[in-house]
DNA sequence: ACATATTATCGTAATATTGCAATATTATTA
DNA sequence: TAATAATATTGCAATATTACGATAATATGT
């Protein structure tokens, strides 16, 4: 088959994996360092950052905004990407915790 | 292409990247809390908890173990899984570094 | 050493992901 | 409203991942 059962796995678990898999590539995690940094970025910058075409730029900022990580809105012609801090640390928490509380239960 | 060039990214992306890859599938992310539950366990255990074939297991226990997360040593005729708790809080720690130190860069 | 139980590997199929060129869409501004 | 600049979507190709049946490999115990 190849398509992955997830009725067999808790909601946790797939939440975690749902968010381990945003961070699960390169170029994600360089976007979001990148619009971190920049406080607020356009997406052509980032196209001229991180060395990929605009359309696969778009492709992974459509991931992250997705997950909810990023919002972005029009500012004057190019859209402005911001960092939902509040949900980025939530995805932090739910990572620790998952870290935390398995590693609490070993040996 | 389809192959992700990784040459335009840093070594610190490449490792978050990779670290996540691994707890971005349900099932890796259940067998993780199942040995860890289970302190050590045998492979058989893991099939009947998590409800895959045992090739399927395997193939996850060997993402799992490729990335020093378990050791595992014959005890018996099965396999003793232990979770490798420095390695995971490793994980955890270089996971939670990311987090924070891009989120102290924003807005 | 041999039989046994357990786990790993191989082969294969289906799906998912990644990447880019070409094109469509969108909001702004003249 | 039309032209413009920027981003999103589509279409397609290549690779990666996931899954399982069949088989091979491994260590144990007799």
């Amino acid at each position: 088959m190849g398509a992955s059962n997830l009725s067999i796995h808790t909601q946790p678990q797939i939440e975690i994996a749902a968010i381990a898999k945003v961070l699960a590539h390169p170029a994600r995690v360089s976007i979001l360092e990148y619009i971190a940094r920049q406080k607020s970025c356009i997406c052509g910058d980032i196209v001229d950052e991180i060395g990929l075409s605009q359309p696969t730029i778009s492709q992974h900022l459509q991931v992250i905004r997705q997950a909810g990580l990023i919002q972005g809105s029009y500012e004057g012609k190019s859209i402005c990407y911001c960092l939902d801090v509040e949900r980025f640390r939530e995805f932090q928490e739910l990572l620790n915790n998952y870290f935390t509380n398995t590693a609490a239960k070993c040996c």
